[in-house]
DNA sequence: CGGGGAAAAAGCGTATACAATGGGCGGAAG
DNA sequence: CTTCCGCCCATTGTATACGCTTTTTCCCCG
């Protein structure tokens, strides 16, 4: 019916734009994955809310296929689960996963400072203020969803200076999750980080301690944890004999 | 040992075989991505063997369709390379990819054995210390493959007694990298973990000494690691200029 | 008026068909 | 004899069609 459809990515006059014909399609692919993972990041998409193929299909003009294989991909970055006859929905974290996740990037992230310390150079600071300006001004403007994606960007960034990809990748998946987290368990205008954290996690970098924004990370991660409201999710299947036992 | 179901006979040349057949596809991808993940891990299928969609269709009897599906997830996992329009072949990791893999081994297995001495019970020693046994004897039998999947599959295991889910998947996940890298960069004849190191390990663990845990892991690592002969592969392509205008 | 069952609809899983691209091989020319 | 160019085939990329399962809605019965 409505034939509302979404370039995920506009290339200006660069071949055709035609969905049906051409177009090279892992790039095509390749912006879809970011669209979908950036709303869901963003909180545009909110955890448990169904993707159904079809539509998705509709939206971004490509085949249930194409769609398929990006879902895939997304449930094995624990953005979206997978249930077997039910399709794919937005990934709701249980407080365990919760807790997993802030545990694997106070481990990883910790560890990676000392190493970053030493790698970080002039334009990597200069860049890194950069994105924290920018969160800074999103968070200013009331623009929530850019500042958490932002935030989970400047961790990424910062991860990639430790010269590991593939610690780097995990801490960049890690940050996506934590992302999710926030949305189920985080307290409503309180954001994961304080701007003013970045920008001294900044100034130890700088002066090449490590062990200090090693620790100052560890207290960083720390807050956010401690700032989530951990509530059990309405229990599916209560113990009704525990209950009225007692 | 692995139910291997490679089910070549179920060719549906006559008219009964309808397209909708719909026996349980979920196992059976699973059991079929564990199956090309061991022939990986056991080096029987080696670093750039090409794996062609059509003909591990016509192995396991499925469509293409779902090879595809496994093959994707086999990419993102790392143990193949999906490269555009020239199908799949085996991972073979640059000796960057090696110092990465075993960097993150390095902090994140060192880093949880704390917590792994913390919890580990007695079953889970009994359990551990059946492994280890029967890594032992595939390794006195000359069975290096079997040797090789099963000193990953301990590592794995050990990383799950931790609690972190989350940490204990990319801790498999690099143990399979590890397996690739050793086909690759390994020394015939020296297998990457010595068994006495595994049941040492343990030991520590049973005395629930973490620290002492954490430090032999560590040297145990870098042992592997140093028993690689990490040789810069073919230049794929060499620098001409570099070589010809000195 | 509420609950349960049946039928229809909607959505997912799989296979197959078709198109496009890249590489291999052969022929021709220098 | 070697090298380059062009064509054909092999193999992947994408779409679509079809069956099956699950869910939802509606109607009938209690």
């Amino acid at each position: 019916m409505s034939q509302r459809q979404v370039d995920a990515e506009r290339k200006p006059a660069s071949g055709s734009g035609r969905p049906g014909k051409n177009g090279d399609g892992a790039e095509r692919h390749e912006a879809i994955h970011r669209s979908i993972s950036d709303a869901i990041i963003e909180h545009r998409l909110k955890p448990g809310a169904r993707l159904r193929e079809d539509a998705l299909s509709e939206v971004f003009g490509i085949s249930r296929t194409g769609i398929r294989k990006i879902l895939q991909r997304l449930a094995l970055e624990q953005l979206v689960t997978l249930t077997p006859r039910r399709g794919a929905s937005v990934t709701r974290p249980t407080a365990e996963e919760a807790k997993d996740v802030f545990d694997a990037r106070q481990m990883v992230e910790c560890g990676l400072m000392p190493e970053v310390a030493r790698r970080i150079t002039a334009a990597d600071l200069e860049r890194l203020r950069d994105m924290e300006r920018e969160e800074r001004q999103a968070l200013k403007a009331g623009e929530q969803s850019s500042a958490i994606k932002l935030s989970a960007a400047f961790h990424g960034e910062l991860a990639r200076l430790s010269g590991n990809a593939t610690l780097a990748a995990f801490v960049e998946q890690l940050c996506s999750r934590s992302s999710l987290i926030l949305a189920v368990y985080g307290n409503a205008g309180h954001l994961g980080c304080e701007s003013h954290d970045h920008d001294a996690l900044l100034r130890h970098l700088e002066q090449g301690d490590g062990e200090r924004a090693r620790a100052f990370m560890s207290r960083h991660l720390k807050a956010i944890e401690a700032s989530l409201s951990i509530h059990e999710p309405e229990d599916e299947s209560p113990d009704l004999y525990e209950i009225f036992s007692g």
